[in-house]
DNA sequence: GTTAGCACTCTCCAAGTGCGAGTGCTAACC
DNA sequence: GGTTAGCACTCGCACTTGGAGAGTGCTAAC
């Protein structure tokens, strides 16, 4: 018997057929596969006997484990790692693309709604969960201010961030001032702040004129407009969007309440995220975290598929789906990779 | 044997106060409730023998059932509807009305955190889930539009609505228009459109002048922000924040998940949650739904305590909590109340 | 009207049992 | 030498059985 060694390179092509058999008829079934449904389904050339030891010799090898002796066995994350290498993504079907086209013209000049629609979409087509990011850049760059009265001494602060959400902020007034004097003041932020980041505003800041009411008006802004910005840039994710959480419930293996919530603190971790969300933007392709390969313990039961879209530093997010160890992998991979590429044509289109 | 009527008026108080024993323990423990356990810890005057004849008595009345024949009493939903009847709220400790006025403090001039404050707030202090909606009004009136270029042939389109989130859409340009053009017809906008509501516009908008570049740009921009106004009038609830929905993961009747699916799927039927937001504003006041109470046949193992803030018919949301049916009414419904009149100091500070 | 006493009911838990799926090993086979 | 049939063996699963314990409803006495 040729014996192997520990977690060597590729497998011979029959060792590899076999370990693909197995992940394929578990991702289906959700049951530890035995040797004998194996060549009853599979139709691979080759006894039960034989399947068996194969199947001794890829756990020893680490591809596979038994959940118990004399139970079928069960794919590792290793098993699942080297299924996702040794296969190629399958490319999502055209009819499924014509379909998310037509969907996504719908809210095409709806920028809010993208992130939301490709979660749904990755959702809906992969049958787990679907994760967007809002685009975000490192250093977000301010495009436009506006300033409405909300009162004798208050008044709204509206922030177009380039390559970015819009924000509303309220500013408390010193005095009274009304909607013409907020344009003055408006209309001088326009000239000095627009265009500036975070740290050129906080440079140029302090050499703003405070001659009028309407400079100091506007260095008042200034102020609340430069928190503003800081805070953007600190967030390392400022939403996820995830829609069909519900798949991933209905999975048997979150049947035990225990596994989803670990699962739902880590979905509200925006630390972790981040970081995640940071790798994945500098690997610059589809990512796959399989069970333990993610850094967070409590997602040792999920794989996480991710794809940035945008462009590094300027505007860049991510999308993606989330679902247990036991995914189709091929499948979602071809569907996150091809969602990933419509973002970027929206993005690359709106941020030309 | 004093027979009585079934499921009449007030109960006599002797029964009431054995009733709310029941409830109060089996709230702490989540465990049916057994006779001699019951005056064991609450010191009622009389004998479990005794007691044992009043819940008889309470469950043909229909307050309690046994999960079966030999095991303790477990409140209805009519038996907690009567407590919450009977029992006055508990008000809010004022060490935790400090804290949450500090908190609210921080977010003051953010008006966008307000509503996932105060879902968070709510979450923390009842250890069930916090919900809260944005504001919103019957017919969203227009308050500043602002067009910001985005390349030659695109440009962002910023609605800021009153008692409202600000938008932003993109709106495709027919001919090439640089800042400067947009800026010429955001002018007319703010003179033609602003105070407008989306049956005001649509009137109107036919009549607007067509001559110059500006004008036709303007009559573009226009159509869009009618549309878009009507949409946010169509949508019966733009968004629920909800926080801790972890706490409700957490208790025992849910820790098979097929119910907290139930839950899930009812969260996000916008259609279903604005009934309910439309009930509790025109109650105006603090309105609980409990289990069986709710409309929704999936709600029928979970509690709803929801408040109005706002104006009615201006700007009004709700706040509120949705927890197991097992729930510390009391303590629940005066925490609700705290945070509702919060939201309303705030929302009256602002649209005033 | 209240209470002690008691028979009765029903769940829960632990231990025991048969079944079936699936394995690893051995010896024969190509 | 690799492959395969055969077989003993293992072990989880579902089911049964048998107390133990909690809690009830009823009755009779107070």
């Amino acid at each position: 018997m040729a014996r192997r060694r520990e977690r060597p390179g590729p497998l011979d092509p029959r060792s590899a057929e076999i370990l693909w058999a197995v992940i394929e008829e578990y991702v289906a079934t959700a049951l530890p596969v035995g040797s004998v449904a194996l060549v009853l389904k599979h139709d691979l050339g080759v006894s039960s006997a034989t399947v068996r030891n194969v199947m001794a010799e890829l756990e020893r090898a680490g591809y596979l484990m038994q959940p118990h002796t004399s139970a079928g066995r069960v794919p590792t994350d290793h098993g699942y790692r080297l299924f996702v290498e040794g296969r190629t993504p399958a490319p999502l079907a055209p009819v499924d693309q014509l379909m998310i086209r037509h969907q996504f013209g719908q809210v095409e000049y709806a920028s809010e709604q993208w992130f939301r629609l490709a979660a749904a979409t990755l959702a809906g087509l992969t049958h787990v969960a679907g994760l967007a990011t809002p685009a975000k850049s490192q250093a977000a760059r301010l495009r436009r201010v506006d300033l409405v009265s909300s009162g004798e001494r208050l008044a709204s602060l509206v922030l177009v961030v380039a390559e970015g959400p819009v924000k509303q902020l309220l500013l408390p007034l010193e005095v009274v001032a009304h909607q013409a004097d907020l344009d003055a003041a408006a209309l001088r932020l326009n000239q000095l702040a627009v265009g500036r980041t975070a740290r050129q505003l906080a440079r140029q800041l302090p050499a703003w004129p405070l001659e009028s009411d309407a400079d100091r008006l506007a260095a008042r802004a200034g102020t609340r407009i430069l928190a503003a910005l800081k805070e953007i840039d600190a967030s390392a994710v400022d939403d996820v969007f995830s829609e069909g959480l519900l798949n991933v419930m209905e999975a048997p293996e979150f049947s035990e309440s225990e596994k989803l919530r670990r699962v739902f603190r880590v979905l509200q971790d925006r630390e972790y995220l981040g970081d995640v969300v940071h790798d994945v933007t500098r690997a610059g392709d589809v990512r796959v975290y399989i069970g333990s390969e993610n850094r967070a313990r409590e997602m040792r039961d999920v794989a996480l598929i991710l794809a940035p879209y945008g462009r590094p530093g300027r505007a860049s997010g991510v999308v993606g789906v989330l679902g247990p160890t036991r995914m189709a992998y091929p499948q979602a991979i071809g569907t996150v990779r091809y969602v990933s590429g419509l973002m970027n044509e929206l993005v690359d289109h709106l941020y030309a």
